[in-house]
DNA sequence: TACTCTTTTCTACGCCTTGTAGAAGACAAA
DNA sequence: TTTGTCTTCTACAAGGCGTAGAAAAGAGTA
């Protein structure tokens, strides 16, 4: 569905269809596609003639809405980010500490 | 759907039929649900005569998984956690950091 | 064994979403 | 005004979900 992302920039309804020629889908399909995202806050479009769509947050800061949301739902977080954190695997523990060793100053200065 | 997590350890579906007595449902929509949940691997049940269902992850435990199943299909997994810990309060930025602080490298043993 | 009550399975129906598209209306260039 | 493209409206089939009735299977008891 969200081919979109893999074009970069705002994309034109026939380009996104020239794009997923290998489906041979019709115009229209493309469009009412792009018309359910955007009521589903996905997507956005220009008002030029011929309309573009971009998504709303790109293809990593949606991975990392869903996470958040799926996060946010849970009663007990501790719990959700320890079992989280046990069950990734080492490169992306990594990654999460260097990621807080850097992270903004302007939240609990402890280390 | 996923009350069962609610009430803890094995549960008839009579039982469950009962907890959600506010709803009056029959018990075959109740076992019908169950049955739906445990073909997808969400639950499964004992061989007792009542039948009694438990869920296969706790609710942190799935909550934990679907976030890892996220992260795990994006490419760029570095920058979804960036946008994922840039994104998170606070709060759960230090847990996060508590976590990483005092975790061993010799866990996550995943199913 | 036969009856009865509970549990389990099979099947179904209506609603909603998703992938697909045709038909018709709107618009701009020629 | 004609023509070619873009947009909107409407639709239809497939699949999931919430719901449940009917029938089959088990188990206790007379």
């Amino acid at each position: 569905m969200d081919r979109l992302w893999a074009a970069e920039g705002p994309v034109a309804a026939a380009t996104l269809r020239d794009e997923l020629a290998d489906r041979g889908l019709a115009l229209t399909t493309v469009h009412t596609v792009l018309t359910r995202l955007e009521q589903k806050g996905f997507v956005v479009h220009d008002d030029g003639r011929p309309r573009r769509f971009s998504p709303c947050a790109s293809r990593e800061e949606h991975a990392a809405q869903v996470m958040r949301e799926v996060l946010g739902q849970a009663a007990d977080r501790q719990a959700v980010l320890a079992r989280f954190v046990g069950g990734v695997d080492a490169d992306e523990v990594r990654i999460l500490r260097d990621l807080l060793a850097g992270a903004r100053p302007d939240d609990a200065p402890r280390d």
